[in-house]
DNA sequence: TATTCGTGCTTAAACGTTTAATCAGAGACT
DNA sequence: AGTCTCTGATTAAACGTTTAAGCACGAATA
């Protein structure tokens, strides 16, 4: 592929063969009226010098600028990988730039983070909003990614009923005394795991919830949850709503001398990228990244380019959030070695060393 | 703060106050002959419209799209986040925006990713570059975040003092067999990493290396690594070069009854966003994110924005990559629960159920 | 034969900004 | 009084593209 020569332009490609401009414009889109034989002389003399449009020019002429953002409430968030990567494959796949703005801090700095987007002229934003934020109506499409309890969002992993399919995992498994773990009791995306995961478990499952904020505001960052205790107290499993609480679960139980899963199991959320690797292996329910990235983006994309003419007088009210409706994408439970059924009584088998099964014969629903 | 509104361009300012559109920009950008008080006028004008400059007509004159790219070759390595966060948030002080691209897969990946963030006009790019890349001169500024080891890149963190820094820190507790963990023997970073442990260890510590890519090759992936037989076998510390590693590696060890680290000790690298809460809280080392990006992106916009004129005839020499010279930033050993004396010998006390100590009393160094 | 139509191209304006060049007027100098 | 300079503005071109409008010409139609 010849390198992008800088001073190559369309007017270029059109004094080199004797046109004009326009005509160069109409050949390479498709749009006018040019034969085809001229299509294919432009085409080739473009590749020849090595043309690169400008998307500037393009985006000051046409007022879109390919481009769309992507605020995120904090990019240290362990889940954030997963989203950006999703998104930016999605976005770059329909031909967009994605640019990203952290929003870090306090809500005044993701209203900055959004005006700074509009600045760029973006053509519409992809926004997973801080906690409790509701997103105003800015000058431009918007895809909400939060949680289907959240009014008025887009698109989400349906929280709820993947903590449902994790609790009817473990209550098949036979636990009946299972300690709920959370970070923040404000974080809607984790009451509606919870939801889900008591729902899951039964009716006549005994359920305790721990916010770890709570106890962290108590003993320090970073303390130890006492779970051994709660262990001593009869809990069977620990179903943490995130990989990273249910990781320090996992390695405060073992350090305890308490086998997983042979006396206790733990379960988390997410699938991040630790959960596979950890000895041993934890069950886990994955959101469906790629398919809330493509909706969200093909959401944006449909509200951006309209497509067929719409006919209708009523052109004008989509100015806002792309949908009023919200998307819900099923999770997908994992079930690796972290759970299995609790344990009988009698004296705890501390430390019977089972192998970590490989990997490979991971289960999913 | 009135809100942008959409039909308020230089224009509509001038028409409002009977001046010509160049006076308004002269007075806006500070840069004519234009007279306090109208500038005072200007000013009260456009914020009064709620003014905002377009910065894609000003890219398409100056040729400068006040958009950085950022180059990542998997947005799913668990580090991404740190660089993410600390790129965007150099380069939005300094006025620029982050257009992220993923050249995950193969290198025909990552220079495609290049090209299009190049037809996006950015004015300059920070890469961290695929193993074994090597970064052609492409058309504008770039910066690259590697390691020094790599021939012609610009800044990293000082990876070989990190691990000295390690291995003085385990040589000082008193280990003499240490097993080093890494995952491909193909990374730079890695060796870089090694060869600093080693170094740091001293020449009478006794040092094997082990590269989880060769064993998972033969073993399949996340299959156990046999740390047990290698405690057996008389290694009382595993200093990993990736706090991914250390994790599994911890999980395995604890998982085998293995004490940590109170029998043997286990060491990672980079502060991943888990090290701080597992039990026992990892002992690492830090890179320093924020001074990497601060230099990096304070390198690209000398390069971009010269500041005085220079009046040396090789003014178009700076058109490759940033400086020839490689910024080595120092990295930080934290010392946390997971390093102690080696066992002394005799029956190990499997499990004593020391409690973690909270982290907030972190040593480092 | 005169009108209409379709085709293939050109012309010109527009997007919103920056910036070099120009210009009118006023004051200061020779 | 004539020339020069400084000031505060204006004019116009330019960045590279898209797109509506127009134009010339040949073919099909009335």
């Amino acid at each position: 592929m010849a390198l992008p020569r800088p001073g190559s332009n369309m007017s270029a490609i059109a004094a080199a063969l004797g046109v004009s401009a326009a005509t160069v414009s109409n050949a390479l889109s498709g749009k006018g009226r040019v034969s085809p034989e001229l299509i294919e002389k432009v085409r080739a003399k473009a590749s020849e010098l090595g043309y690169v449009p400008s998307l500037t020019a393009r985006a000051l002429r046409t007022g879109r600028a390919g481009v769309l953002g992507l605020v995120l409430p904090d990019i240290a968030n362990p889940l954030f990988p997963q989203i950006a990567q999703a998104i930016e494959n999605a976005a770059s796949n329909a031909g967009y730039g994605v640019l990203i703005a952290d929003s870090r801090g306090d809500i005044a700095k993701q209203t900055e983070a959004i005006g700074r987007l509009l600045e760029r002229g973006v053509d519409g934003m992809v926004i997973v909003p801080r906690r409790g934020t509701r997103i105003a109506d800015i000058g431009c499409p918007v895809a909400v990614i939060d949680t289907p309890s959240t009014p008025g969002n887009t698109v989400s992993a349906d929280h709820w009923e993947g903590g449902a399919q994790m609790g009817r995992h473990l209550a098949a498994l036979g636990h009946r005394k299972v300690l709920l773990i959370g970070t923040s009791a404000f974080s809607n995306v984790q009451n509606d795991r919870i939801g889900g995961l008591k729902a899951g478990l039964g009716p006549d499952a005994e359920c305790d919830t721990m916010w770890i904020e709570k106890v962290e505001a108590v003993s320090g960052e970073g303390c130890p949850l006492g779970l051994a205790d709660k262990a001593a107290a009869g809990f069977t499993a620990f179903a943490a709503v995130s990989d990273l609480s249910a990781l320090r679960a996992l390695t405060e139980l073992q350090r305890a001398g308490i086998g997983v899963p042979e006396m206790v199991s733990v379960t988390g959320f997410d699938d991040l990228i630790w959960s596979p690797v950890v000895t041993p292996a934890l069950t886990t329910v994955r959101m469906d990244m790629a398919t809330i990235a493509d909706l969200a983006i093909a959401a944006l994309i449909r509200a951006i380019e309209p497509e067929g003419e719409a006919e209708n007088g009523a052109e004008e009210i989509s100015a806002g959030n792309v949908t009023s409706e919200t998307d819900r994408v099923p999770m997908q439970l994992i079930v690796r070695q972290s759970t299995g059924a609790p344990h009988a009584g009698g004296a705890p088998n501390l430390h019977a060393r089972t192998p970590n099964k490989p990997t490979a014969g991971e289960v999913t629903s």
